[in-house]
DNA sequence: ACCACTATATAGTTACACTTAGTAGGTGGT
DNA sequence: ACCACCTACTAAGTGTAACTATATAGTGGT
């Protein structure tokens, strides 16, 4: 339907993942599913993985592995303090973005 | 003042330089400054000029260079209609993306 | 056995903003 | 004449992050 957003998408997927994770315990499968239904629907699983790997090199995430009953184990991330901190900025960063880029838009001369 | 915006203005950077060409002919250095001007402190001129050349071989825009009596020739900037039509789409996405993230952000559980 | 769905991993590619350094023209001060 | 500073463009190299493609593995249904 709509274009490649790939680009767009830099910076600010991360962002998600992070507000995701920031709503209650998740796993990787599950976020993706979860951007596909807000409107992602091209995001798939290798993407959201790297990102998740990201995190937790960055240490923004804590994890814990637990089985599931639909099919192999679950990684569980949530955010810890660094992480909490680190989404505080992302939105700070998306709404001087979007301020900007609206000031932009509906500028008259 | 705000941390680095870097990830989160690519692909949209692109469309900002696009915009401020529709506008009415332009030339990268007047676009950095207005960039600047803009709140987009951070954007040097290397950056716009990058650009500037992508846009010119992705045929989105048309270039003639003019003297200029404040120092070396300017390189004059203008949308054409493939460059209209991408700037068309830009928005779209951009209007897609900024929904998104809102709903995002906005959601109640 | 085979398929579909669930679930994770990772090497390689691409795109784009950024860094850094260089070239050049014009003005004003010493 | 020289220098500092602003104007104006170029281009090679870097870093980051999303994407592509592929592999592995558990569970349930036919």
């Amino acid at each position: 339907m709509l274009e490649n957003l790939t680009e767009m998408l830099k910076g600010v997927l991360e962002g998600c993942v992070l507000e995701m994770i920031s709503r209650g315990e998740t796993y990787g499968y599950e976020i993706t599913r979860t951007l596909n239904a807000l409107g992602f629907s091209d995001v798939v699983e290798g993407t959201v993985y790297t990102i998740l790997v990201r995190l937790e090199k960055k240490k923004l995430v804590d994890m814990e592995k637990k089985p599931s009953d639909m099919g192999p184990p679950r990684k569980f991330f949530t955010l810890n303090d660094a992480g909490r901190e680190e989404l505080r900025k992302f939105w700070e960063k998306w709404a001087f973005l979007s301020s900007k880029m609206n000031e932009l838009k509906e500028r008259k001369e």
